[in-house]
Formats: structure tokens, C-alpha cells, sequence
DNA sequence: TAAAAAATGGGGATTTTACCTCATTTTTTA
DNA sequence: TAAAAAATGAGGTAAAATCCCCATTTTTTA
């Protein structure tokens, strides 16, 4: 293939962004269209845009992240590939991100020449085996978030807060004792002990900022 | 001037570290000596090579952070100018760096030429004012780790991870009861309420990772 | 439409945290 | 060396969190 690829590149860090995007502008074969500090901007881009044939996309984004923004383009653009990119390599993270659609992980950690290999397999072949990839592969890696039910979802952000479950029983209109339950449940399925536990984990999984 | 001016890069994501790198390289003014993954890399160098005129340095790195190789830097190359970059916007991040040492912080947030106008003014003048440093200068912000004591300090680290009282008290083999004392005190200096709200509160200023 | 999953919430017990007061010893600093 | 700061720890209380049990209603799925 001869044709240029065409990259969008997703990430909230500015300065990560506008160098990697100069980085990969120096290769004939990528044009970075534009970047974006999230996903909304992406999303408001493609109202009006041909979509790009390829996005870079961080994980851990406000307003929109990586996983909300990877599911809308798997649902309204599904011929773009997206590359998942994330500064902590949290296997259960890369399951998530990969179960929303992605094409293919790298780290931050990464050389940069890997971001390359990466982009250049995955508009080729549609995917690019890497050692992020060969690890989800061979451990068959559950995402996390897989495992807890939408109103747990709602409750996880409440209970890595300092709210007190009086308040997060206000907040989600329940009584106390059903967000106890869930609390439960989420720890179980979690596997962690204490709400501390649970906020370190969330954030080390990009769950919550 | 027109010498070039010689430049460390100290941060933990390769690819952030060396896309930078290499859009730093082309400013005719600019020499990207080296890169490191944190600051003992940094540490090791410079027994062996000439100092450069200034580092970029991250502030949250593992093995050596921010603080600790800014410090170290002002004791034996005070010569050597230091730029402190963060992803966290954190003003009390920003005053302890610049109490360690730093001429000047930039946050990856700001646009990438920020950092360059930064480089330039810092090794001309040795300071360079922007947002950051006019907000530390008009509110004269006191630095959190300043307020605690040693021992407040490595209790600190303890508070934020999931360990009981009793383990954090046998660890630094003292009483449940001091422990008790010292997170009284802690929580005073840092104005919060639950040790889930101090994890917050350290992993939002790179005190602990 | 029947079965399964999810969401709801009451009762109750134990543990852990949070927050006081007070006092002694050790270390640092002026 | 005297004063100040830091580190130590006891006693006690109230609140919050953790972890069980149980059951009912609602929603989803096969």
C-alpha cells in the first residue's frame, strides 16, 4: 500500500500529544489530520470530517476517555482502527480497552519506533502482535470492569471519593444498606479489602481520575 | 548568545521522553544530550561527563523522582539549571519542586512551545515567568511536604497504601497509639479527613506513585 | 413466559478509623 | 545549656467501614 495513513491522535496531555504528533509527521508514510485533548473533540470532529483511518488513543482522558470514546467509534465509525496507548501497563486495563475494540496496545514506556510498527501493522494486517498483545493472548485476561453490573459501575467513582455512604446513598438515591451490598460485591469481585484499596486500583486501571 | 544550549531529558515514559528528545533536536539553539527514565540515570552520567547547562525533569519517576534528583543536582551542580514538567497541576507540587531547586515548572499540559520559550529565557536569565510561577509568586504557596516532620513523612507513604494501623505500627516498630498521633498531625497539616482522601491527595502531587 | 440476573434493603456484629486529652522522653535549635 | 520541637505512647469515645445473614422487587435474558 502506498497510500498515506491518516491518524488522529487522542490524548490530554498537550505536549505528549503535539511531539508525538511532530514525531510521526516526519514519516512519508502517516499524516496526523489532528489531535485532541479527549474524546468529545474527536466526536465533534466527525460530525463535519472524513473519519481518519487510524486513531491514537489514550486511556485515562476527562469528559470523554479512552474506553467511552474506542466504543463509539466501534459503533459508528467501525472501519477506523483504534491503537490504545496508556502509561500504565495494567493488564486488566489493556483487556478493557481491547474488549471495547481496540486493535492493538502500546505503552508510553515504549520505544517510540514501536508506536511506528504498531501503525503501519495495524492499517496493514488490522492488528499487530506486540508483547502487550501476545500477554492478553496467551493469559485470556478478564477486564475488570467486565465483571461489575452497570448500578456497580455507577457506585464504584462514589466509594474511591471521601464520601461517607450516607452521602453516596443520597447521591445515588438508595438507601445505605444497598449501597453496602454493592460495596460487597465489588470488593469480591475486585478483590480488594478496603475503599483505599479500591481507589489505588481504580486509578492504577484508569477507571477513575 | 549563541551557543547551543546543552539539555537532559528526565522522565519515565520513553516514548513522552524521547518524542520530546527529538522535537527539542530540531531548534538549531538546542542539544538534547541525553535521556534518562529518572534521575539516578541522571546520577550515574554525571560521574563520567560533563554536566549539561539544564534538565528537564519530571517530577513523578520511580527509583529516583523529581524532588529528590532536583536536590541532589542544586548540592554538587548548582550551575546546572533545572525546568520541573508535570502532568499534575498541582500548585503544591510546583512550590516543593521550586523549593528543591527548580529555576522554572511547565506543565504537560501547556502547549509544546512553552517549554522551548522556557529553555531559552531560563538559560539566558535563569528564571522564566509564566502562569505557574506568578501564581506561586502572588500566593506564596507553602510547600505540603514542608509542614511534615521526618517521621510524618515516611508514615506518609504507609497511610496511603491499604495496611492497618496495627501493621504500619509494627513496621516502623512503634505503637498503634503514635502511629495514631502522627496521622492526627498529618491530617491537620494536610487539611483532610480519611487516609482515602490523603492517598488522593499524595498520588495528585507525586508524593507517592 | 419462565428462569436468571440485578437491584433493592433490613438486621446485626466486629473491626477499623478518626479524633480528643494528657504526659514523658528524645532530639534539635537558638 | 535552656527552650522549643519532635517523637513517643496511654486512655477513651464516637463514627465509619467491613462483612455476614436474610428477603423482595425489578429487569434482563434465554
Amino acid at each position: 500500500m502506498n497510500t498515506v495513513i491518516s491518524i488522529v491522535v487522542c490524548d490530554d496531555h498537550t505536549m505528549f500529544r503535539k511531539s508525538l504528533s511532530l514525531y510521526l509527521g516526519t514519516f512519508k508514510k502517516v499524516k496526523v489530520l489532528k489531535d485532541f485533548a479527549n474524546g468529545h473533540g474527536l466526536v465533534k470532529f466527525l460530525q463535519h470530517h472524513q473519519p481518519p483511518s487510524l486513531v491514537l488513543m489514550d486511556i485515562k482522558m476527562p469528559v470523554m476517555n479512552g474506553y467511552e470514546s474506542t466504543a463509539f467509534l466501534k459503533q459508528y465509525y467501525p472501519k477506523v482502527r483504534v491503537i490504545a496507548m496508556s502509561s500504565f501497563d495494567n493488564e486488566l486495563a489493556i483487556a478493557q480497552i481491547l474488549h471495547m475494540g481496540a486493535s492493538c496496545f502500546v505503552s508510553k514506556n515504549d520505544e517510540p519506533d514501536e508506536i511506528c510498527k504498531a501503525i503501519l501493522h495495524v492499517h496493514q494486517y488490522g492488528y499487530y502482535m506486540n508483547k502487550w498483545m501476545r500477554y492478553q493472548q496467551k493469559n485470556q485476561v478478564v477486564p475488570a470492569m467486565q465483571l461489575l453490573t452497570a448500578k456497580e459501575k455507577t457506585i464504584l467513582p462514589l466509594l474511591c471519593s471521601s464520601k461517607t455512604y450516607d452521602e453516596i446513598a443520597s447521591i445515588s438515591n438508595i438507601s445505605i444498606k444497598t449501597v453496602d451490598r454493592h460495596r460487597d460485591e465489588i470488593f469480591k469481585k475486585l478483590n480488594v479489602q478496603s475503599r483505599l484499596n479500591l481507589a489505588l486500583f481504580a486509578i492504577n486501571n484508569g477507571i477513575v481520575v
